[in-house]
DNA sequence: CTACATCCTCTAGCGACTAGAGGTGCAAGA
DNA sequence: TCTTGCACCTCTAGTCGCTAGAGGATGTAG
C-alpha cells in the first residue's frame, strides 16, 4: 500500500499539518496507523474525512456540529433529519449575521463619510462611537 | 460625590461586571479610586468610556484598534486621520465578510433545499459537505 | 555519510472574555 | 444590634479552534 504521510494528507485535504494532529487529538479523526518510526500513515478515507471537515469549517459549522454530521455520515441508514436541522440552524445564523453586518456597514459608512479629515474634536468617527444615540442606524 | 459601584457602571454602560474588571486589567480603562472597603468607585467619565468601548466592540473593532481610538479621543487636537483609517479598514473587513457570508448562505440554501428528508445516503447536506466539487457556488 | 526536510510530542499562547472558588463589604429589615 | 443576602473582591482556569515553538527523531536524496 501507499503510505500517506501527514504532510501529504494536509496537502491533499487542505487542512494544515498541526490542525490534522489537533483533529486527531479531539477524536474528530480516528488515530491512523503508524510507521516503524512512529510516523502517522493515513488512508484515502482519512483524506475525504479531512476534506469534509475543512469544507464544513469553511461553512462556519462548529466542531461539535461537524462531529454530529460525521457520525451521521458514518451511518448512512440514519434519517438525515439531524443533518438537515444542523444546516438549517446554521443558515439562520448566517442570515442573522449578514443582517447585523449590513447594519454595521451602514453605520461605518456614515462615520467615514462624515469625517471631514480635520481634527479629532470634529471627527464624526470618534463622535459616533462616543455617543450611540447619534447613530442614524439603530441595531439589535 | 455619588459613588458609582462596578455593578452600577456595568448597568449604565451595558458592559458586564467581569468585563469592566477585564478592561481595567488590560489598561483600556484607568483603575478607578477605591472605597474604604476596597471597592471600585467610578466617575461618570468612566461610564462614557465604557459605553464608547462597548459600541466600538459591537461594531467589531478589535481591542487594539479601540485603544488607538481612545487615545485619539483623549487628545482632541490630533488629526483624525488615524481614526478615519481604522474605520475605513473595518468597513472593508465588514464588506468582505458580508460577501463571504452571502456565498455561504447560497451554499447552505442549496444544501437545505436539496434535502429530501430521507436517509443519510440520499442527503444532499452530507453529500455536498463530503464533496466540495458539488458546490454550485464556489467561494474564496 | 551527510544534509536537510519532515516528522514526533509537549507545552504555551492567541483574543476577548467567562466561570468558579473562596472570601469580604455593605445596606436593609427584624 | 444582628442577621440575611446580595454585591463586591482577587485569583486561577477554562472557552474555541487552532497556532507557534522547543527539542528531538526519522526518512530521503545526493
Amino acid at each position: 500500500m501507499k503510505k500517506i504521510t501527514i504532510g501529504e494528507a494536509a496537502r491533499r485535504s487542505g487542512v494544515k499539518v498541526p490542525t490534522v494532529r489537533y483533529y486527531e487529538s479531539i477524536c474528530l479523526l480516528a488515530a491512523p496507523s503508524r510507521s516503524e518510526g512512529n510516523q502517522r500513515s493515513f488512508e484515502p478515507a482519512d483524506i475525504s474525512r479531512l476534506a469534509f471537515i475543512r469544507h464544513a469549517r469553511e461553512l462556519g459549522f462548529e466542531i461539535e456540529a461537524i462531529r454530529t454530521l460525521l457520525t451521521l455520515q458514518d451511518d448512512p441508514h440514519q434519517s438525515c433529519a439531524s443533518a438537515d436541522a444542523i444546516a438549517k440552524a446554521r443558515l439562520i445564523e448566517v442570515e442573522q449575521r449578514i443582517r447585523s453586518l449590513m447594519a454595521l456597514k451602514a453605520e461605518l459608512e456614515t462615520m467615514v463619510e462624515g469625517c471631514g479629515h480635520g481634527r479629532v474634536d470634529q471627527c464624526r468617527v470618534i463622535e459616533v462611537l462616543a455617543d450611540h444615540g447619534q447613530c442614524t442606524h439603530a441595531h439589535h
